[in-house]
RNA sequence: GGUGCCAUAGCUCAGUUGGUAGAGCAACGGACUGAAAAUCCGUGUGUCCCUAGUUCGAUUCUUGGUGGCACCA
Protein backbone atom coordinates (compact mmCIF):
# COMPACT_ATOMS: atom_id res chain seq x y z
CA UNK A 1 0.00 0.00 0.00
CA UNK A 2 1.17 3.38 -0.99
CA UNK A 3 2.47 5.87 1.99
CA UNK A 4 0.29 8.95 2.30
CA UNK A 5 1.51 12.04 4.12
CA UNK A 6 -1.40 14.16 5.11
CA UNK A 7 -0.48 17.80 5.58
CA UNK A 8 -2.42 19.59 7.34
CA UNK A 9 -2.24 23.47 7.03
CA UNK A 10 -3.57 27.01 7.58
CA UNK A 11 -3.29 30.37 9.56
CA UNK A 12 -2.44 30.32 12.83
CA UNK A 13 -5.33 29.75 14.96
CA UNK A 14 -7.65 28.21 12.19
CA UNK A 15 -8.07 24.97 14.39
CA UNK A 16 -5.21 22.90 12.94
CA UNK A 17 -3.93 20.99 15.92
CA UNK A 18 -7.76 19.97 17.02
CA UNK A 19 -8.01 18.80 13.17
CA UNK A 20 -4.85 16.71 13.43
CA UNK A 21 -5.77 14.81 16.61
CA UNK A 22 -9.73 13.65 15.46
CA UNK A 23 -7.73 12.70 12.12
CA UNK A 24 -4.78 10.21 14.08
CA UNK A 25 -7.18 9.08 16.10
CA UNK A 26 -9.50 7.44 13.33
CA UNK A 27 -6.55 6.59 11.02
CA UNK A 28 -3.91 5.60 13.73
CA UNK A 29 -1.57 7.75 12.40
CA UNK A 30 1.22 9.49 14.48
CA UNK A 31 1.72 13.50 13.89
CA UNK A 32 4.76 15.33 12.67
CA UNK A 33 4.86 19.14 13.38
CA UNK A 34 6.02 21.48 10.53
CA UNK A 35 5.46 24.24 12.61
CA UNK A 36 8.73 26.76 13.23
CA UNK A 37 8.24 27.56 16.53
CA UNK A 38 6.69 24.74 18.65
CA UNK A 39 9.91 22.30 17.94
CA UNK A 40 11.88 24.22 21.26
CA UNK A 41 10.87 23.83 24.88
CA UNK A 42 10.11 26.43 26.93
CA UNK A 43 7.99 27.72 24.62
CA UNK A 44 4.68 25.67 24.97
CA UNK A 45 2.04 28.30 25.69
CA UNK A 46 3.62 31.04 23.37
CA UNK A 47 3.37 28.87 20.40
CA UNK A 48 0.06 26.79 21.15
CA UNK A 49 2.37 23.61 21.33
CA UNK A 50 -0.43 20.44 21.48
CA UNK A 51 -1.35 20.27 25.17
CA UNK A 52 -0.70 17.04 27.47
CA UNK A 53 -4.46 15.72 26.79
CA UNK A 54 -3.56 16.02 23.12
CA UNK A 55 0.27 15.06 23.15
CA UNK A 56 -1.37 11.74 24.66
CA UNK A 57 -4.40 11.20 22.27
CA UNK A 58 -1.35 10.61 19.52
CA UNK A 59 2.44 10.02 19.00
CA UNK A 60 3.85 13.90 17.76
CA UNK A 61 7.20 14.42 16.52
CA UNK A 62 9.38 17.29 16.14
CA UNK A 63 7.14 19.10 19.00
CA UNK A 64 9.87 20.49 22.07
CA UNK A 65 12.48 18.50 20.32
CA UNK A 66 14.98 21.36 20.81
CA UNK A 67 16.71 24.04 22.94
CA UNK A 68 15.89 27.87 22.04
CA UNK A 69 19.63 28.02 22.06
CA UNK A 70 20.03 26.16 19.19
CA UNK A 71 20.61 27.34 15.29
CA UNK A 72 17.76 24.76 13.68
CA UNK A 73 17.17 25.61 10.25
CA UNK A 74 14.58 24.69 7.07
CA UNK A 75 17.10 23.01 6.02
CA UNK A 76 18.37 21.20 9.38
CA UNK A 77 14.22 20.26 9.42
CA UNK A 78 13.53 18.62 5.71
CA UNK A 79 16.76 16.01 6.37
CA UNK A 80 15.44 15.45 9.63
CA UNK A 81 11.85 15.22 9.04
CA UNK A 82 12.39 12.84 6.11
CA UNK A 83 15.14 10.65 8.20
CA UNK A 84 11.74 10.32 10.81
CA UNK A 85 9.08 9.88 7.90
CA UNK A 86 10.98 6.82 6.64
CA UNK A 87 10.64 5.67 10.11
CA UNK A 88 7.34 6.16 10.25
CA UNK A 89 6.25 4.52 7.00
CA UNK A 90 7.91 1.92 8.22
CA UNK A 91 5.04 1.15 10.66
CA UNK A 92 2.30 3.52 9.47
CA UNK A 93 0.73 4.24 6.02
CA UNK A 94 -0.46 7.77 6.72
CA UNK A 95 1.00 10.02 8.73
CA UNK A 96 0.14 13.55 9.29
CA UNK A 97 2.17 16.84 9.07
CA UNK A 98 0.76 19.52 10.69
CA UNK A 99 1.98 22.84 11.36
CA UNK A 100 1.61 26.62 9.67
CA UNK A 101 5.62 27.42 8.24
CA UNK A 102 4.92 27.27 4.93
CA UNK A 103 8.60 27.17 3.98
CA UNK A 104 8.91 24.04 6.22
CA UNK A 105 6.00 22.54 4.56
CA UNK A 106 7.50 23.60 1.27
CA UNK A 107 10.73 21.63 2.44
CA UNK A 108 8.90 19.32 3.79
CA UNK A 109 6.85 18.38 0.38
CA UNK A 110 9.18 19.10 -2.02
CA UNK A 111 12.89 19.69 -1.16
CA UNK A 112 15.09 22.78 -0.56
CA UNK A 113 17.64 22.88 -3.43
CA UNK A 114 21.16 22.00 -2.48
CA UNK A 115 22.72 25.69 -1.20
CA UNK A 116 25.42 26.64 1.01
CA UNK A 117 24.23 26.83 4.96
CA UNK A 118 24.90 29.85 6.30
CA UNK A 119 27.84 31.17 7.72
CA UNK A 120 27.59 32.88 10.66
CA UNK A 121 31.08 35.05 10.46
CA UNK A 122 30.41 35.97 6.83
CA UNK A 123 26.55 37.01 7.23
CA UNK A 124 27.37 39.23 10.44
CA UNK A 125 30.26 40.62 8.09
CA UNK A 126 27.54 40.79 5.15
CA UNK A 127 24.58 42.36 7.70
CA UNK A 128 27.26 44.92 8.85
CA UNK A 129 28.11 46.18 5.64
CA UNK A 130 24.40 46.34 4.71
CA UNK A 131 23.89 48.78 7.55
CA UNK A 132 27.18 50.98 6.59
CA UNK A 133 26.98 51.09 2.45
CA UNK A 134 23.83 49.14 0.89
CA UNK A 135 24.65 50.17 -2.15
CA UNK A 136 28.29 48.12 -1.68
CA UNK A 137 26.52 44.81 -1.44
CA UNK A 138 23.77 45.59 -4.55
CA UNK A 139 26.92 46.41 -6.93
CA UNK A 140 28.48 42.93 -5.51
CA UNK A 141 25.12 41.04 -5.66
CA UNK A 142 24.76 42.57 -9.43
CA UNK A 143 28.06 41.79 -10.12
CA UNK A 144 28.18 37.82 -9.20
CA UNK A 145 24.41 37.09 -10.32
CA UNK A 146 22.87 39.92 -12.60
CA UNK A 147 20.06 37.53 -13.01
CA UNK A 148 18.67 37.74 -9.22
CA UNK A 149 19.80 40.91 -8.98
CA UNK A 150 16.84 41.82 -11.56
CA UNK A 151 14.50 40.20 -9.75
CA UNK A 152 15.66 39.98 -5.76
CA UNK A 153 13.82 42.26 -3.32
CA UNK A 154 16.73 45.10 -3.01
CA UNK A 155 15.01 46.36 -0.15
CA UNK A 156 14.60 43.40 1.93
CA UNK A 157 18.19 42.63 3.55
CA UNK A 158 17.92 38.95 3.92
CA UNK A 159 17.25 38.34 0.68
CA UNK A 160 20.21 40.17 -0.51
CA UNK A 161 22.86 38.60 2.26
CA UNK A 162 21.62 35.15 1.71
CA UNK A 163 22.00 35.77 -2.10
CA UNK A 164 25.69 36.97 -1.30
CA UNK A 165 26.43 34.82 0.90
CA UNK A 166 25.61 31.83 -1.34
CA UNK A 167 27.20 32.85 -3.97
CA UNK A 168 30.54 33.93 -2.18
CA UNK A 169 30.70 30.43 -0.94
CA UNK A 170 30.34 28.41 -3.55
CA UNK A 171 31.45 30.60 -6.00
CA UNK A 172 28.39 30.16 -8.11
CA UNK A 173 25.41 32.38 -9.26
CA UNK A 174 22.91 31.85 -6.56
CA UNK A 175 20.32 31.33 -9.07
CA UNK A 176 21.75 28.91 -11.24
CA UNK A 177 21.78 26.85 -7.81
CA UNK A 178 17.89 27.34 -7.36
CA UNK A 179 16.54 24.75 -9.57
CA UNK A 180 13.20 25.21 -8.39
CA UNK A 181 11.77 21.94 -9.27
CA UNK A 182 10.10 19.77 -6.75
CA UNK A 183 12.04 16.74 -5.68
CA UNK A 184 10.09 13.79 -5.91
CA UNK A 185 9.37 11.61 -2.56
CA UNK A 186 8.86 8.34 -2.62
CA UNK A 187 5.42 9.04 -0.72
CA UNK A 188 2.31 10.41 -1.88
CA UNK A 189 0.86 14.20 -0.14
CA UNK A 190 -2.33 15.14 0.48
CA UNK A 191 -2.87 19.26 1.31
CA UNK A 192 -5.63 19.95 3.46
CA UNK A 193 -5.81 23.49 4.22
CA UNK A 194 -8.06 24.87 7.26
CA UNK A 195 -9.74 28.08 6.69
CA UNK A 196 -12.51 30.41 8.68
CA UNK A 197 -13.89 33.72 7.41
CA UNK A 198 -11.33 36.07 8.05
CA UNK A 199 -13.23 37.75 10.45
CA UNK A 200 -14.16 34.65 12.68
CA UNK A 201 -10.43 33.91 12.37
CA UNK A 202 -9.77 37.03 13.84
CA UNK A 203 -11.81 36.64 16.95
CA UNK A 204 -10.66 32.92 17.31
CA UNK A 205 -6.99 34.74 17.69
CA UNK A 206 -7.93 37.53 19.47
CA UNK A 207 -9.36 35.05 22.06
CA UNK A 208 -6.64 32.24 21.84
CA UNK A 209 -4.17 35.12 22.95
CA UNK A 210 -6.52 36.06 26.15
CA UNK A 211 -6.21 32.22 26.61
CA UNK A 212 -2.25 32.30 26.45
CA UNK A 213 -2.06 35.06 28.66
CA UNK A 214 -4.33 33.28 31.13
CA UNK A 215 -2.43 30.00 30.66
CA UNK A 216 0.56 31.79 31.77
CA UNK A 217 2.71 33.66 29.06
CA UNK A 218 4.08 36.40 31.14
CA UNK A 219 5.88 33.88 33.20
CA UNK A 220 7.07 32.27 30.13
CA UNK A 221 8.56 35.01 28.39
CA UNK A 222 10.30 36.05 31.81
CA UNK A 223 11.65 33.06 31.81
CA UNK A 224 12.93 33.28 28.09
CA UNK A 225 13.79 37.03 28.43
CA UNK A 226 17.55 36.58 28.97
CA UNK A 227 17.47 34.19 25.67
CA UNK A 228 15.50 37.13 24.09
CA UNK A 229 18.18 37.87 21.37
CA UNK A 230 18.00 34.28 19.99
CA UNK A 231 15.97 33.51 16.86
CA UNK A 232 13.87 31.04 17.92
CA UNK A 233 12.22 34.14 20.34
CA UNK A 234 11.99 36.18 17.27
CA UNK A 235 8.47 35.55 17.67
CA UNK A 236 4.76 37.07 17.69
CA UNK A 237 3.71 36.52 21.35
CA UNK A 238 7.51 37.03 22.97
CA UNK A 239 8.84 40.27 21.35
CA UNK A 240 5.93 42.12 22.63
CA UNK A 241 5.95 40.82 26.51
CA UNK A 242 9.82 41.39 26.21
CA UNK A 243 8.86 44.97 25.02
CA UNK A 244 6.71 45.13 28.46
CA UNK A 245 9.47 43.87 30.73
CA UNK A 246 11.67 46.55 29.31
CA UNK A 247 8.88 49.32 30.41
CA UNK A 248 8.27 50.15 26.35
CA UNK A 249 4.89 49.16 25.99
CA UNK A 250 2.45 48.26 28.97
CA UNK A 251 0.63 45.04 29.55
CA UNK A 252 -2.30 46.09 27.64
CA UNK A 253 -0.59 47.41 24.95
CA UNK A 254 1.89 43.84 25.08
CA UNK A 255 -1.57 42.18 24.68
CA UNK A 256 -3.06 44.02 22.04
CA UNK A 257 0.09 44.07 20.06
CA UNK A 258 0.11 40.31 20.16
CA UNK A 259 -3.32 40.03 18.66
CA UNK A 260 -2.37 42.65 15.45
CA UNK A 261 1.02 40.61 15.21
CA UNK A 262 -0.77 37.44 15.08
CA UNK A 263 -3.62 38.61 12.82
CA UNK A 264 -0.64 39.78 10.01
CA UNK A 265 1.12 36.33 10.57
CA UNK A 266 -2.34 34.93 9.78
CA UNK A 267 -2.96 37.25 6.41
CA UNK A 268 0.64 35.97 5.85
CA UNK A 269 0.03 32.57 5.90
CA UNK A 270 -3.29 32.95 4.20
CA UNK A 271 -1.28 34.55 0.93
CA UNK A 272 1.60 32.09 1.19
CA UNK A 273 -0.89 29.30 1.23
CA UNK A 274 -2.98 30.66 -1.33
CA UNK A 275 -0.75 29.96 -4.03
CA UNK A 276 -0.70 26.57 -3.43
CA UNK A 277 -3.27 24.97 -6.02
CA UNK A 278 -2.54 21.18 -4.60
CA UNK A 279 -4.57 22.16 -0.71
CA UNK A 280 -7.98 21.20 -0.60
CA UNK A 281 -9.66 23.82 1.90
CA UNK A 282 -12.34 23.07 4.59
CA UNK A 283 -13.69 24.55 7.75
CA UNK A 284 -12.12 23.47 11.11
CA UNK A 285 -15.39 21.34 11.29
CA UNK A 286 -15.30 19.66 8.29
CA UNK A 287 -13.91 16.47 9.54
CA UNK A 288 -15.62 14.24 8.26
CA UNK A 289 -15.38 15.38 4.65
CA UNK A 290 -11.65 15.39 5.75
CA UNK A 291 -11.65 11.44 6.31
CA UNK A 292 -13.89 10.75 3.46
CA UNK A 293 -11.02 12.34 1.40
CA UNK A 294 -7.99 10.59 2.98
CA UNK A 295 -10.07 7.47 3.51
CA UNK A 296 -10.79 7.74 -0.83
CA UNK A 297 -6.80 8.66 -1.69
CA UNK A 298 -5.58 5.95 0.88
CA UNK A 299 -7.36 3.24 0.41
C1' G B 1 -29.21 79.85 29.86
C1' G B 2 -24.80 83.11 27.77
C1' U B 3 -20.02 83.42 25.32
C1' G B 4 -15.95 81.20 22.91
C1' C B 5 -13.60 77.14 20.37
C1' C B 6 -14.11 72.68 17.57
C1' A B 7 -16.59 69.17 13.81
C1' U B 8 -12.08 66.46 7.54
C1' A B 9 -10.18 58.63 6.44
C1' G B 10 -11.51 53.32 11.27
C1' C B 11 -8.44 56.61 15.16
C1' U B 12 -5.37 61.20 16.21
C1' C B 13 -5.00 65.33 13.33
C1' A B 14 -2.95 68.63 9.10
C1' G B 15 -4.74 71.44 4.92
C1' U B 16 -7.29 74.05 1.06
C1' U B 17 -5.56 83.03 0.35
C1' G B 18 -12.71 79.39 -2.83
C1' G B 19 -10.99 75.02 -8.10
C1' U B 20 -14.04 68.25 -4.21
C1' A B 21 -8.05 66.83 0.28
C1' G B 22 -3.18 64.40 3.07
C1' A B 23 0.19 62.57 7.26
C1' G B 24 1.02 59.00 11.30
C1' C B 25 -1.20 54.76 13.25
C1' A B 26 -4.85 51.09 12.01
C1' A B 27 -6.69 48.42 7.75
C1' C B 28 -6.11 46.06 2.99
C1' G B 29 -3.12 43.57 -1.08
C1' G B 30 1.48 41.12 -2.35
C1' A B 31 6.58 38.82 -2.31
C1' C B 32 9.14 34.73 -0.17
C1' U B 33 14.51 28.31 -0.86
C1' G B 34 19.16 27.18 5.43
C1' A B 35 16.78 33.67 10.24
C1' A B 36 10.38 32.19 7.67
C1' A B 37 5.68 33.38 13.99
C1' A B 38 11.47 36.10 10.25
C1' U B 39 12.17 39.89 6.55
C1' C B 40 10.47 43.13 2.84
C1' C B 41 7.25 45.73 -0.88
C1' G B 42 2.71 48.13 -2.45
C1' U B 43 -2.39 50.58 -1.73
C1' G B 44 -6.10 56.18 0.57
C1' U B 45 -10.40 53.22 1.83
C1' G B 46 -13.62 60.30 2.41
C1' U B 47 -21.63 63.05 1.79
C1' C B 48 -14.54 67.41 4.48
C1' C B 49 -21.54 67.32 10.48
C1' C B 50 -26.48 69.20 8.36
C1' U B 51 -29.09 73.40 6.08
C1' A B 52 -29.83 77.79 3.31
C1' G B 53 -27.12 81.69 1.00
C1' U B 54 -22.98 84.40 -1.84
C1' U B 55 -20.23 82.48 -6.18
C1' C B 56 -19.03 80.06 -12.69
C1' G B 57 -17.53 76.91 -8.57
C1' A B 58 -18.13 76.10 -1.24
C1' U B 59 -14.94 71.18 2.55
C1' U B 60 -13.03 76.45 2.77
C1' C B 61 -16.78 82.58 3.27
C1' U B 62 -21.83 83.97 5.48
C1' U B 63 -26.93 82.49 8.00
C1' G B 64 -29.45 79.04 10.86
C1' G B 65 -29.22 74.23 13.07
C1' U B 66 -27.06 69.72 15.48
C1' G B 67 -23.21 67.49 18.41
C1' G B 68 -18.75 67.97 21.50
C1' C B 69 -15.36 70.76 24.67
C1' A B 70 -14.12 75.06 27.71
C1' C B 71 -15.34 79.28 30.43
C1' C B 72 -19.20 82.46 32.62
C1' A B 73 -23.75 82.02 35.06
Amino acid sequence: MAKTLVVILGPTGSGKTAVSITLAARFGAPILSTDSRQFYRGMAVGTAQPDAAQLAAAPHHMIANHEVAEHYTCGDYERDALALLDELFREHDLVLAVGGSGLYIDALCEGLDDLPEADPALREELERTWKEEPQKLLAQLQALDPGYYERVDRANPKRVVRALEVCLKSGAPYSTLRRGKPQQRDFNILKIGITLPREELYARIDRRVDEMMAAGLEAEARTLYPLRHLNALQTVGYREMFDYFDGTITRDQAVELIKRNSRRYAKRQTTWFGRDAQVHWFAPGQTDTMIALIGGICD
